[in-house]
DNA sequence: CGGGTTTGACCAGCGC
DNA sequence: GCGCTGGTCAAACCCG
């Protein structure tokens, strides 16, 4: 519903910990209302959750771990603990494609957690979080048993059986368009409104057979162009972007694992709120190419990859 | 005509 | 028990 853009601001709450990451003041200690820190606006085709994605089955669980994002410290998912891992935005403005210019490519800021950005009431996502842990493990197993049977658990679910059970992991993107084009097809099965947003909750199933994954998207309400999106489930099947030939995106996740996003992190952020975009640098690009360097000493023994996807960045930034 | 979106209704979980 | 809220369903509608 892109409408919803033009409405008027309520007060009202989101999530204290996006809230958090995204009123990050700068080192200068004036008050920075928006999430410029994280605006790769005019990054196209890097690796990013679009390249985590993708794969013939996408394991949130993994991936959550991978980045270091623990599932027991849920009030720490993206603004206490300094664990939220901000990733190269992919290109993946699905929306925009056919011609028209892409408002926002996307810049995202990846954050993990079985609840992280789909629980407002920190509280409440406290108590989920335990719940959660024993849980999924219940669910894997039954999940299992389920598989074998054939049947299907998703339609409807015994009494007593609660929903939300399979691993989920939210990103945070900015971007003028609420539904990313992460290389999957989606179809679009609801929408809410959500308490005190002005903002509706979309609500998104994988529309391959007999996959269950889905997903939310919602804005910021701080940020309209903050697109929060969560993932529930794991793919089942290839991507279809993977199957059209995009299989070099899914070499670098191994990667992207661990270490890496989280050095990502702890590399952008220092940069983000020091040098370019604190001297207001609308070019991206700049810190990108700032970025490579370190990504290349660190972690990348071999950057071709980010030179394939980036050349132009990876070729400006080396004489 | 098939596939996707919209939208009101329904249901379940949770807090009071 | 009741009301609120999130999540899902499904009919109607839209579009290529």
């Amino acid at each position: 519903m892109a409408g919803d853009q033009g409405r008027e601001h309520y007060h009202f709450q989101l999530h204290d910990e996006l809230s958090a990451l995204f009123s990050r003041k700068p080192p200068g200690g004036a008050v920075d209302p928006g999430p410029r820190g994280f605006d790769l606006q005019t990054v196209s085709p890097l690796p990013s959750f679009t390249d985590l994605l993708h794969g013939p089955v996408m394991d949130y669980d993994s991936l959550g771990r991978d980045l270091g994002l623990s599932c027991s410290a849920p009030s720490g998912v993206l603004g206490s603990g300094g664990t939220a891992s901000p990733e190269l935005m992919t290109d993946g403005n699905d929306n925009a494609r056919g011609g028209a210019t892409p408002l926002t490519p996307n810049s995202s800021v990846s954050s993990s957690s079985t609840e992280a950005a789909g629980e407002e009431d920190g509280e409440r996502c406290k108590k989920d979080q335990l719940k959660l842990e024993d849980e999924e493990e219940e669910e894997e197993e039954q999940q299992a048993k389920d598989d074998d049977e054939g049947g299907d658990t998703n339609k409807t679910k015994k009494k007593g059986e609660k929903r939300q059970s399979q691993p989920r992991f939210a990103f945070v993107t900015k971007s003028e368009v609420d539904h990313l084009d992460d290389g999957y097809r989606w179809r679009k099965y609801g929408q809410k409104a959500v308490k005190n947003s002005p903002y509706p909750r979309s609500y998104y199933r994988c529309t391959t057979q007999k996959c269950p994954v889905k997903k939310r998207v919602e804005r910021s309400y701080q940020d309209h162009t903050i697109v929060i999106t969560t993932y529930e489930g794991k793919h089942n099947h290839q991507s279809p972007a993977t199957a059209r030939g995009s299989t070099r995106l899914i070499a670098p996740l191994p990667m992207m694992s661990t270490s890496f996003c989280q050095e990502l992190m702890m590399h952008q952020i220092p940069q983000l709120n020091s040098s370019d975009t604190q001297q207001g640098n609308p070019n991206p690009i700049v810190f990108l190419a700032s970025l490579l360097p370190s990504l290349q000493q660190s972690h990348f023994p071999d950057c071709g990859l980010l030179q394939d996807i980036v050349p132009s960045l990876v070729h400006g930034s080396q004489p």
